[in-house]
DNA sequence: AATGAATGAGAGTTCATTCAT
DNA sequence: TATGAATGAACTCTCATTCAT
């Protein structure tokens, strides 16, 4: 069930076509990551496309298009990363764990996903939400059933969901993308995991 | 004991020149906060501080240099105002819950602190790096002590810095930004309080 | 065997592209001339060209350049005037005669060669030298060809070629650009033209 | 009978101003033989004086006024040095010989003259004249006195000033500024000496 | 479907000059 | 007599976007 893909001129595309906007958004993820939203230029798109600048025209309207377009596939693709990962955990507590091993994975082979994400503040303020809501979606629908069934503790799910983004984000940070690493070290994941664990463990309180 | 202010050419300031570069510094922070730092300009600078173009590059040498000032002007106030705040904590515990709130007061007050930063991974890596290096060195002071006490669990003290410092941000980020409050709500900061009491109670495991 | 143009891309220039840059090129000439190298602006030879600012840059990196250009492409011109007109000279003295007009006369329709390249010191030294050396080198082999038959006076040939350019050149600046005239006097022809015999022709010493 | 000195506002200056207004002649001569007119810059001639840049403008209205009355002056100079020089020939034509000299060595001590003198066609187009035309008239008064007695050869002495003019231009710049020596060699001294008596020498024609 | 020449607003920056002190 | 902070016009250069081909 693929959205139909269309054209600036919303007739939609061809083979040939298809390929082409394939082309450029490839070309973008590696351009946006290595040079950043501002200093990105649509020619350093188009060159690394190996296509003219007015072609670009013909996919996508503008800069900020493409950005938002690049931004909401590689949301999708990390939360099917996370999802996959969790769907092989025993426990949820287990499963909560993969989730975060395979987003530091998808990190580290993605570091566009930061990069870009960390800029759109100004570039693109609802695509940054965007991507952060879809996460939340994810995480609290995950949550509220492992709490449904008593396996981690009862919480407001939604708090406890950006928090544990927050770990995830600024840990990926500093120990892969500062780090230039493809994992974190196994020291790193175990100390994130006694994190994890004492934060969603039910307990006596 | 504060460092002498100095011009681009090197010479101490005089007192109208340390006026104008303070207009300068606080027409930075709403610039860069409304605009972000790629659309910020100079000429919105100086129109904002209410001086002449030309007059800017008598304090600092170019954009990139303003911001590093502001946000090193900034880290030095939120580490300020949160050690402050935590020395009033009778327990460890209740020292980082101070902090913590110091932080989303904080951030409340100078959002673009936030705004700033988070796009500053390519305008200017290295101070992006030392804003959160300095908070970290901050963190970890405090939490080594607290460990050594017995008042909070033994754990690599750098990951978790990282990890609590990125429950700060996107709690800051989606509770006090977005939702343009001055302060995050008692039921947040509930639900923040038990999530971190979690991480840093010491527990027999 | 003409050189194929390119345009600062590196990639070669279609027809609409060559008489884009040519339109460019006569602007300059115009515009440098007039205005000197210093008070020339981008934007005034855009402007003279009939072209929008920023295709400037699709055709020259900067202003050196196109100075560079417009001098190399002068310097060129003015040695085959000078060359044709030597060798309608029956003898060797008075091939260098012809030359000598023609260099007048050339003068006469580009002041530009002289304004420019006089100011080119600081601007382009390498441009100036290159102007001059390729000048003395068209000079050196005439005049040594010359003195082997012993048509001439055999000396130091770059020596002389030097000193024969500096009669040519402020006699120039002299009679024709601050007199504004078309050509040298037949009054003053004439006693240069005495002046250069005596310099020349071979005698018993 | 020197000039009383004023400053801007045409006030007679004490000795305190005069010796600020030669440090700033000084000062300029430095500047504008290393950066030419256009780079030179007025708070680059004050600093190198040590004055104020406010300072500069109580002694010269402009840019272009310190400029004029730098190359007056040197214009001065290179007349004075090379007519001692010529004093002590004991033939007009030795005479001649000793202001080339002479003119050669100043050039070597100022090359300020050169390098600015080239560049003020459009600075100073006054100035630019006024230099070489007290030059010419110079020349032509001793050039003049010498055909009457009959010591050289009689022609236009204008058209004959103009032309050694162009001989000591050029071999001046080719072998003192831009190799950046001391003097001309011997080698080219002598050269120089044959065509200057060529040129002057009265022969049978 | 694709091209690339052309555009012009706007960026950062410099500097001769003024003027209150 | 001397200062140096302040100015703003003008500079070079970039780039998202358009459009004729």
């Amino acid at each position: 069930m693929t959205d139909v893909l269309v054209g600036t001129d919303g007739r939609p595309l061809a083979a040939r076509g298809q390929r082409t906007r394939a082309r450029l958004l490839e070309a973008a993820e590696k351009v946006f990551s290595e040079l950043g939203y501002n200093d990105a230029s649509i020619v350093k798109i188009t060159e690394a496309a190996g296509v003219g600048q007015g072609t670009f025209y013909l996919y996508f309207p503008g800069k900020a298009e493409i950005f938002d377009c690049l931004v909401r596939d590689l949301n999708r693709r990390v939360r099917r990363t996370m999802s996959e990962a969790a769907e092989k955990g025993e426990t949820r507590i287990q499963a909560e764990l993969n989730g975060f091993h395979a987003f530091f994975r998808f990190t580290a082979e993605h570091p566009a996903l930061y990069r870009i994400i960390r800029q759109a503040e100004f570039a693109s303020p609802e695509t940054l939400q965007f991507h952060y809501d879809r996460l939340v979606e994810s995480y609290v629908a995950a949550l509220e059933q492992a709490m449904d069934v008593g396996e981690i503790a009862r919480r407001d799910p939604e708090v406890l969901a950006w928090a544990l983004m927050g770990i995830g984000e600024l840990i990926g940070m500093r120990y892969i993308l500062w780090a230039g690493r493809d994992d974190v070290s196994q020291h790193v994941l175990a100390e994130i995991e006694r994190i994890i664990r004492c934060v969603l463990e039910p307990r006596e309180e």
